[in-house]
DNA sequence: CCTTGGCACTCTTCGCATGTGAGTGCCAGC
DNA sequence: GCTGGCACTCACATGCGAAGAGTGCCAAGG
């Protein structure tokens, strides 16, 4: 177990390096803060973190920078979440409330996301799964050919065009429509499958099969819509700290541009609330240098999706954090609205 | 006027420099390019060449690179488009063919672009304004209270909620919904607003509030829509050349990120078929050691947006150029297909 | 037992001088 | 108008030395 000026001295590491940028040293540690012992102390202090492994040093002899262990202990013991200031907070509202759709709100989302952090944002749309349907709508463009839209109580649509097997008359399109909506509206997604499944029993033998079409076609337009979207924003933040590492920007960029694996990372958050994953923790080897803090969002009560922030490992864990909440937080004020 | 032998020269500098990154001297064109001169002559006609302004040697003793000047007229006279060969053509073709809905082919179609060009790609996506109705659709969520979906004949839907000034039966919103439809349908949207004009007068005095209200939100949706949406993938592949100006790569990413740059940057390119834009003759100051290849694609043989590449001034022209016209085409007969 | 000041040691970083090589410009000859 | 030769110019890499920051260790003091 640590003592508690060791804490002390690591938060004042992790403070230091996240603003200087440069490895952190016992004398400038001592003067800029005052923790009320000489540097020598310090030192042996630093010595010890260094053996139980949360600092590092870059060279024989240059200061200390924090390892991921070190940011881990910072993040979970040393530092709390720095809240937005009123006129921070303002801002945000005033941003978002601008917005006239779903996409205006996740595109506004991102854009300031990205620049209260000054990092890359990263927001999940909606999911289809855990949201409501609001509304199915059924049209018929031809005889024997449907357009199936489906509105989301988060304002998202989607819509499929499906060809009947055989014609289908507007009455029994009408019939269905209403049958479809009396069943599902209002109900979670999740749910409609069980909820739809004896639908074609009501209907007359010859409409069974398009009925059959239609229903189906919704079941995928559920599944595959359940890989879900991103929108990215603010990667030319990277090259605010890339200017350290060029090296490591590219198989950033590569990694961002897989949503694959970020809708991974943000699914793996299992907490609803606020998650941290620091450098060697995210599985991908292309974000071994960085961490994700991410958080879910949604419109009522229940998180619908997640959004986030990729930045340097040596990042400015409160107040990212505090965006991020923030943002999150007005962001399901936005959706419950609308 | 130059001479035939100082074009060929021209030619040969690019296509080097494009190769290798690196500036070519007198010496390695006479070895890599049988022009049948010395290098002596060479070193002449570079200096006219220099004269001209279509090169420029970045240090007083070192190789010569082409100047925006120069790779202007190399993409003018001096290089035509490489086509795509057979195998590539399938690849594009297997690639897009996959596509479920529009959002589907204009992620491919980024991917496949970036790939293909090793660059970073742009596609807009098909633009309202240029394409035509396939359906208009109402539902009443509420007494008060209407949902308009707006469907395209790409594939693309729109939706705005609409809070009406008075309650709207549903009578009266089906006989909006098939008066609209028998307007508008197949019409392009340029066209709507006059057609739609005078369709208050049709109903009742009560209703007419609420027609113009939505007929209103119609209009705005119209226009809204139109600053039009982009997608933007392979922003990796910057760092490929962006390491030898990480200097540059910031303010290019800036520029992307600013979607309204490149969607001024795209609509500026008045000729539907390909449009090469070369460094400096692109205004936006991010974006001036970049070039742009952009053409036109549409479903029918008209074009409803455009596609391209932001590559550095120094990229593959011919290469580059025969990639994305033969993207465009196959995105066009997708598109023309769904 | 912890803290402190002192001191030697280690590396990185920077500036500077030097050498090398690629490439040019110019000129005289063909 | 083309060619070979030659002197010249820089950019770039290499090596060396001085400076500076920071550490680890030790002996003394509370």
């Amino acid at each position: 177990m640590l003592s508690e000026r060791r804490l002390q001295v690591l938060r004042a590491i992790v403070q230091d390096y996240v603003g200087t940028e440069e490895p952190v040293g016992s004398k400038a540690l001592t003067e800029r803060h005052s923790l009320g012992v000489s540097p020598a102390t310090v030192r042996n202090d630093m010595a010890a973190l260094e053996d139980e492994g949360y600092i590092a040093q870059p060279h024989t002899s240059a200061g200390r920078i924090p390892t991921d262990k070190g940011y881990r202990l910072f993040v979970d013991k040393l530092a709390g979440v720095k809240p937005m200031t009123a006129p921070e907070r303002r801002a945000i509202q005033n941003f978002l409330d601008g917005a006239v759709d779903l996409d205006d709100v996740v595109a506004r989302t991102v854009r300031l996301l990205a620049q209260l952090t000054r990092q890359v944002a990263v927001v999940q749309y909606p999911s289809l799964t855990r949201s409501t349907v609001r509304h199915v709508e059924l049209l018929a463009l031809a005889p024997a050919r449907v357009m199936l839209v489906l509105i989301t109580d988060t304002g998202r649509v989607e819509q499929r065009m499906v060809d009947c097997p055989a014609p289908f008359g507007e009455a029994s399109l009408a019939d269905l429509r209403a049958r479809l909506n009396s069943r599902v509206a209002g109900r979670r997604f999740a749910d409609v499958p069980t909820l739809v499944e004896d639908l074609p029993d009501a209907f007359e033998h010859e409409d069974r099969g398009t009925v059959s079409t239609v229903l189906s076609t919704l079941l995928e337009t559920l599944v595959e819509e359940n890989e879900e979207r991103l929108m990215i924003g603010g990667t030319a933040n990277l090259t605010r700290f890339g200017h350290d590492f060029p090296l490591t920007i590219r198989p950033v960029l590569e990694a961002l541009e897989e949503q694959v694996v970020l809708l991974k990372l943000l699914g793996e958050a299992k907490d609803p609330g606020m998650t941290v994953r620091i450098g060697h923790e995210i599985a991908h080897e292309g974000l071994n240098s960085t961490s994700v803090v991410s958080v879910g969002y949604g419109s009522g009560g229940e998180a619908v999706a997640k959004l986030g922030v990729v930045g340097p490992t040596r990042m400015d864990y409160p107040g990212t954090m505090g965006a991020v909440r923030a943002v999150a937080r007005y962001v399901g004020q936005i959706l419950a609205e609308s």
